[in-house]
DNA sequence: GCGGATTTGTTCGTATGTATT
DNA sequence: TAATACATACGAACAAATCCG
């Protein structure tokens, strides 16, 4: 969109050509007055941002030997830029396999959890996320985003840290599965009746029913998304050559 | 131990202290030029570890408003720094309470996807683990590392990057855990059968039979955890007043 | 609504240390 | 051993954004 500030456009620059493979794991990244030059900014905004990539895992820097890309599963992969930059550059298969798997892992045990500690207030918030659902299938609007918020009102009331941390980074797989589903016939429409049960169980606060419920959901999302991949159409920007991702 | 640099440094004790308390979610921290003085070094060094701290989600930033602390559900919760400092500060009984349960979660579906992907090499590091572990039992020497080294193997072989990625945040309950459970009479001892029944399961591919096993295990584990966690011991630091963390 | 004060954002110049060759 | 290239670290200055009176 609009630029917010030289640090954050030149993190956000260097980590997606990182992720993108510009710059492949045990490459080095140009020393630091090449990468000044190449964004048009001083050093320490270079440094700084380097500094982040260092504490996001996916570089680490020494004298002389540089700024090393490091291998990507020591990469966070939890961490909500990294997860952008990726989603931005391209999902690739296997990491919109290891989201689905994560994803039918965490979420189920997630919502048993929610069944038993949610708040009123947290059904409240699941429930508003329903309704706003509801009004996009009947009056027309953005399904996605309330989808996005029913989930995710269900990962918080689960009241881990660790659980709820997990909602930022499985966005960006549910926004894809969302849109995939959104875009297939009645998508939406007969997915209603299955979030509504699972908002029921949690509102009764009973666990059991409530991870089966979840379970009919996710399921039947991974049958939208792998007809999509065993498909011969592309993902977004799939597979796509690094040299095609230069600017 | 010894001092590596002064960035790291700096990040560190900046890291702690607000982990600590000493600087609440929602409060702001000290400005640049008085962290300097604090910390004296260089008003770099401190840019530089807050852009850090920012980048691992436990800060944000603005002109004229400073640097406030974020919620802490807006931590970054899988960053090995992050769990480190909390681990230095002290473990609360609602950390541990959140990070048993999302191993439950995890660990048996990573150890049943290790089961079925695991390959050769995978089952080899696991195996010296093991061999290690055993060592330790009979001629005396490190249990606890073994043991770790035993559970991030079979993390890995689950090649999911995410599940990957959490076996080093899980780090920091599993060495508490098993420094619990070495501390009670032939606790090692004890749960060499069960560590060889998981992993002759994952060599033998066979899912179903790894995931009870691990479950066994964990489950030991955790009735170990709960009985220092029932009884009048104070956890190390638990609950720690943050006046006391002062420097 | 306006202006001043405070704090971060950004740049430049320079010096030091360290690992590689 | 010496040269080199690069990250590390410091200091000073100005710009920009925001809050408060």
């Amino acid at each position: 969109m609009k630029p917010k500030n030289v640090h954050g456009n030149t993190l956000d620059a260097l980590g997606e050509a990182i992720i993108a493979g510009r710059y492949p794991p045990g490459a080095t990244v140009p020393p630091e007055p090449t990468l000044c030059e190449e964004f048009g900014v001083s050093r320490t905004v270079v440094r700084e941002a380097v500094k982040s990539l260092v504490a996001k895992g996916l570089v680490s820097t020494g004298p002389k030997v540089g700024t090393r890309v490091l291998p990507s599963d020591q990469w966070n992969w939890f961490d909500p830029d990294v997860v952008a930059w990726q989603s931005k550059v391209g999902l690739t298969r296997e990491f919109l396999r290891d989201l689905q798997e994560t994803r039918r892992v965490v979420e189920p045990a997630a919502v048993r959890m929610a069944a038993e500690r949610a708040t009123a207030q947290d059904v409240a918030e699941i429930e508003a996320a329903y309704e706003g659902m509801r009004r996009a299938v009947e009056e027309g609007g953005d399904y996605v985003t309330f989808d996005l918020r029913f989930h995710q009102g269900l990962l918080r009331a689960s009241h881990n840290r660790m659980l709820v941390q997990m909602s930022k980074a499985l966005s960006a797989l549910l926004r894809t599965s969302f849109e995939i589903s959104t875009s297939r016939k009645d998508g939406p429409r007969g997915s209603l009746p299955l979030h509504r049960a699972v908002l029921d169980a949690v509102a009764a606060h009973d666990p059991a029913r409530a991870e089966k419920s979840i379970l009919l959901l996710i399921d039947s999302a991974r049958d939208d998304i792998e007809a999509v991949l065993g498909s011969r159409r592309r993902l977004p920007r799939l597979n796509m050559p690094a040299t095609l991702l230069r600017v």
